[in-house]
RNA sequence: GCGCGCUUAGCUCAGCUGGUUAGAGCGUCUCGUUUACACCGAGAAGGUCCGGGGUUCGAGUCCUCGAGCGCGCACCA
């Protein structure tokens, strides 16, 4: 070692061994050597342009880097191809923030002339410059990804690829349009898919209601709910067939004991009598609100009510079929409902109520059922062209083993949700996102699909040649879930037939349904062929409380922050040891330096060998003694031990194993037991022992080169052998 | 409601198909200025493997019941 410093300093070598890396040539596979012929591939799940990396990040890059690492050093063509995501309504929420801080906000834009394309230009602005600074941190942590080969979720042939699927589902009858309740945002005001919203467990009151007979107002019947303020879009009050207390009632019509004079639509509330209700539940009479409660939209349209019937607005507000309650907020509506409802006498009691009320995922805000056209695609139902549902394709494929994952529970998880899934809805009311390819023709309101530029020419229908363009755009999971394909038909012109199937999909299990589940699906269907062969899912970074990490939470580590005190090496090391996959780990500061402890190990260690290795020079293979000869025994059988954990995915029981051999192997006990041999007259102990460290010292550093790759491959450089590649490309020791 | 998982040393976790005195890191304690390293070395303490029952020659590991904790899915008003 050139310089005598008793420590190692990471910041001084990192930036030069990775430039060393990369201009090496050999992050593309392309550029491997000969020997190099299998391939092995793993797309990077794109991180999301709207901020910088988290330690989520840094564990999926660590964690994939030591595969790509491994399997480069043991001959396989190497591909991992990195990518960023537009992220459509994460974006979109992140900037609105932004806006928002800035005293402005999307509405405000939108109102103005051309505000749709200049917001989605500032969104673009914003995301291009995350980007190019998530690259940087991407690199900053190690990862040998081939970026000539980088794609962005909405580079144009990417999009191509997402609408050309588009096409063929609609053409395959995979893809309708509906007016469904719809999970809808009132701050983002755009609906969700039943993924993006959480269940949150709320203190409510449920009212008891009554409501009299048309025809005989001392009778009544009283129905239990929890939301009030819609009654002015009764149009039902639902009793199971088997109701005893009620069966008098129906086919009666009851009065809305809120609002009278509904014009077209009538007063009339009338009993029916449907199964779906739970006769055991409140009074065992349901009322049926078909525009805002999916269960009442079924029952209505069962029953023939009128479906669209919408009191509350898109901003979250009663509107003017709502009388006194008109431009009330919900909560405001539903106080000031109960006060009409005690004046007219209708209310019969309040108890406490709890109950599971859905938000919005992101802002945390009662999502607000609502009907709405929008596109739809089908799970559950065969295409024109195959016998298999997207949701079969996949669960099938997970059966057979086609499709493996390293952790089984999530292969459970995964069956269950299959099994209740729905269909997806994939229009999103946002501006940040690829629009859905769809014009509707003004005149007879037919829905085009066109995915060229321009426009349709004439509607196949009515022969009409003027246009209005769908102005949603694809849920961000629709384009995404078609990345492993999507990404290597867009690179160059073999890739795809070389590198598809790819090998593993590496990703937190948060995403196991937005993600995971829906890359099989669209794999499978677009392809014919899985997108991956395994699914790696790595936990969710908490902190010392098991707290997630986040930056509202104020427990967030940067990981630039600890690289710059500890080492690129360090962290990766303490995120992967002591954490088996599937697992959400505890990472804390203590935790990296202990691993900052390993690297200067490691240094000074390497530094000692060197030191004693100035006049190796042997002419032929030193005479080894027996207990050498043990030894290196010792150190074969623990090559296979390690090799078989990181062929088994075990990457945390490799890397605890190599740090344990390396120090209290290694360094305690060989090296010390070598000491005074180094000094000894006779050369060939000499030499036999100069032999020993070098050896043992090259197969450490190469061992744990997928780990630790900058101070290994900076110490390798110095090591004194002739014909020396990169440790990169060096061959595994087994 | 349906489903999944966890419970092993003070803390964070390993323990793969059941097999010798149950492991690691951190922490704690004692000793040590031996020139690779104090971001160190030598050594030590510390566990009824959540509880009951069962299968077995043998169980932390398999089965079963129970307790506690966590999580996912789900249209009970």
């Amino acid at each position: 070692m050139p310089d005598n410093s008793s420590s190692y300093n990471p910041n001084e070598t990192e930036e030069k061994i990775y430039r060393l890396w990369e201009e090496s040539g050999f992050f593309n596979p392309d550029n491997l050597p000969e020997r190099h012929q299998k391939p092995f591939t793993i797309i990077m799940p794109p991180p999301n342009a709207n901020g910088s990396l988290h330690l989520g990040h840094a564990l999926t890059t660590a964690t994939e880097d030591i595969m790509i690492r491994y399997k480069r050093m043991r001959g396989f063509k190497t591909l991992w191809l990195p990518g960023a995501d537009h992220a459509g309504f994460e974006t979109q929420v992140v900037f609105e923030k932004k806006l928002e801080k800035e005293g402005s906000s999307r509405f405000e834009i939108l109102k103005q002339e051309g505000g749709r394309e200049k917001l989605y230009k500032m969104i673009w602005d914003f995301t291009q410059t995350n980007k190019s600074h998530m690259e940087d941190q991407i690199k900053k942590l190690g990862a040998s990804c081939d970026w000539s080969r980088e794609k962005f979720t909405l580079d144009p042939n990417i999009i191509k690829t997402v609408y050309q699927t588009f096409k063929k589902m609609y053409d395959d009858g995979l893809i309708y349009r509906a007016s469904r309740i719809v999970n809808w945002c009132p701050k983002h005001q755009t609906a969700l898919s039943d993924l993006e919203i959480n269940w949150e467990e709320r203190n409510d009151k449920i009212y008891y209601v009554k409501y009299f007979l048309a025809d005989n107002p001392k009778e009544f019947i009283i129905v239990a709910t929890t939301r009030p303020e819609t009654i002015p879009g009764d149009f039902a009050i639902a009793v199971h067939p088997q109701n005893k207390q009620y069966k008098n009632f129906i086919g009666k019509s009851v009065t809305n004991p809120l609002i009278k004079n509904r014009g077209k639509y009538g007063d009339a509330i009338k009993v029916i009598s449907d199964s779906a209700v739970d006769k055991d539940f409140g009074t065992g009479a349901l009322k049926i609100t078909p525009a805002h409660d999916s269960v009442d939209f079924e029952i209505g349209k069962n029953h023939s009510l009128p479906l669209d019937y919408q009191i509350i607005g898109w901003d979250g507000r009663m509107n003017e079929l709502t009388g006194e309650l008109n431009g009330l907020k919900i909560l405001e509506a539903r106080t000031k409902s109960i006060e009409i409802l005690e004046k007219a006498g209708a209310l019969e009691k309040i108890e406490d109520y709890k109950h599971q009320v859905s938000v919005c995922y992101k802002c945390k805000n009662t999502i607000e059922p609502l009907p709405r056209t929008q596109w739809f695609v089908k799970m559950t139902e065969a295409p024109k062209s195959g016998k298999l549902s997207l949701r079969d394709l996949a669960t099938e494929a997970v059966k057979s083993g086609k499709v493996k994952f390293v952790s089984k529970k999530f292969e459970k998880i995964f069956n269950h949700w299959m099994k209740n899934i729905r269909d997806w809805n994939i229009s999103r009311q946002i501006v940040w996102g690829i629009p859905i390819p769809i014009w509707y023709c003004a005149k007879c309101g037919q829905d085009i699909l066109f995915i060229e530029n321009g426009r349709p020419d004439r509607c196949p229908k009515c022969n009409n040649n003027s246009f209005k363009k769908e102005s949603d755009v694809f849920d961000t999971w629709f384009s995404s879930g078609q990345w492993p394909f999507a990404t290597l038909q867009a690179c160059r012109p073999d890739d795809f037939k070389r590198f598809y199937p790819t090998s593993i999909m590496e990703t937190g299990w948060d995403i196991l349904f937005f993600w995971v589940a829906r890359m099989i699906m669209f794999g499978l269907y677009v392809t014919g062929k899985i997108p991956f062969e395994h699914v790696y899912l790595h936990g969710l970074i908490r902190d010392k409380d098991r707290q997630k990490m986040s930056k509202s939470k104020n427990n967030a580590i940067d990981p630039l922050g600890v690289i710059d005190l500890y080492g690129t090496d360090a962290l990766r090391l303490a995120l992967i040891i002591g954490n088996a996959p599937g697992n959400d780990p505890i990472i804390s500061e203590e935790k990296i330096r202990g691993y900052r402890n390993f690297a200067n190990k490691i240094w000074n260690a390497s530094k000692f060998v060197m030191m004693n290795l100035e006049d190796f020079a042997p002419l032929s293979k030193p005479t080894l003694t027996d207990g050498d000869k043990k030894i290196l025994k010792e150190l074969g059988k623990f090559i296979k031990e390690v090799t078989k954990d990181m062929e088994n995915f075990r990457f945390y029981a490799a890397g605890e194993k190599i740090y344990h051999y390396f120090w209290h192997t290694f360094a305690d006990k060989i090296i010390e037991s070598v000491k005074p041999r180094l000094k000894s007259a006779d050369k060939n102990e000499r030499l036999a022992s100069q032999y020993l460290l070098l050896e043992i010292l090259k197969t450490n550093l190469k061992l744990l080169h997928p780990f630790m790759p900058f101070i290994t491959e900076e110490i390798y450089q110095k090591l004194p052998i002739k014909e020396k590649k990169l440790l990169m490309i060096e061959e595994w020791p087994i």
